[in-house]
DNA sequence: AGGTTGACCTGGACGC
DNA sequence: TGCGTCCAGGTCAACC
């Protein structure tokens, strides 16, 4: 499910249900789990540390953690990637755990943060951001371990000038160019069809043949897709978004993504499907040139 | 190096 | 009812 709007609705979500509670146990799964970091790490920086604040960062959540053990303290943060069916949970102890369930923070007023991933692409990792860890570089300066900062590129915070800079040279169809998270973190591949339809600009067309015109009106598009999408809490495809098991109600403003044969809501024609890149891809044959 | 393809998983929808 | 096939919002590693 998850691209930058469900992310951010999810991240929105948790934050206000668990800022300033501190996680007492961690709970993880004995099989191979989807974690990026080992799972004694991953309890060992969770348990006791205080949840600062939950945030986006392109499609992962990220949550701040401190921990006063001893003079310095402990700070960290706990990364959560949702893959393709990804839910971060903040449940009672008394709602049934999920099927693939993965990992379980428990917090000190009892609810729980679950993690829970049938198709087990998302991903843990945790980041130890200490003073303590800080490394020597060569000229011998103190080097702070760094905060994440994702991939790429914010979509939301970068500059029509810089946006284009970032296509310029690639010889890529836009669609696959859009897609590209060391480019542009966050955008998946609904709200890659989306705003291209929005800038009238086929998907197949090479990110370095578009004028700087198309790229300012794919940069505007992208802009409100993204903005439109978040105010409606993302789009519900075929399961749940937020953290509470809200819907999102972007998928009813879709104009071309899995509306293969319908007519173009601008024109009529019917909408067209094409595989690239190995993903499917959607478009009006009409208004996107 | 940049670009493309297939592998990684499970589950739901559809056809026979 | 049941089985096989295809498809799915995302990355990666491995190839060209």
């Amino acid at each position: 499910m998850p691209e930058l709007p469900e992310v951010e609705t999810i991240a929105r979500g948790v934050d206000e249900r668990v800022r300033g509670r501190r996680i007492v146990s961690v709970w993880t799964g004995s099989k191979p789990e989807p974690f990026k970091s080992a799972p004694e790490k991953i309890v060992e920086a969770l348990t006791g540390s205080v949840i600062q604040k939950v945030h986006r960062v392109g499609k992962h959540v990220v949550i701040d953690l401190t921990r006063a053990a001893g003079a310095e303290g402990w700070q960290g943060q706990w990364l959560v990637h949702l893959g393709m069916t990804g839910r971060l949970l903040v449940s009672h102890p008394d709602v049934a755990v999920p099927l693939h369930t993965h990992a379980i923070a428990q917090l000190d007023d009892g609810r729980e943060i679950r993690f829970v991933d049938p198709r087990r692409f998302g991903r843990l990792q945790v980041l130890d951001l200490s003073p303590s860890r800080a490394s020597k570089k060569r000229d011998g300066e103190l080097e702070e371990p760094k905060r994440f900062t994702g991939t790429g590129q914010e979509p939301l915070a970068i500059s029509p000038e810089a946006f284009r800079e970032l296509f310029r040279s690639r010889r890529t169809p836009i669609k696959s160019a859009l897609l590209n998270q060391s480019l542009l973190h966050g955008v998946g591949n609904i709200y890659a069809d989306e705003s291209l339809y929005r800038a009238g600009i086929r998907p197949r067309r090479h990110a370095a043949r578009l004028t700087v015109r198309e790229l300012g009106a794919l940069w505007s598009a992208l802009q409100s897709v993204l903005t439109e999408a978040i105010a409606l809490g993302g789009s519900s495809v075929s399961d749940y978004v937020g953290a509470d098991g809200a819907k999102g109600f972007f998928q009813l403003e879709h104009k071309v993504y899995m509306r293969t044969g319908q007519p173009c809501a601008r024109c009529g024609t019917p909408i067209r499907r094409l595989v690239l890149g190995g993903r499917s891809t959607h478009y009006c044959p009409k208004c996107q040139r």
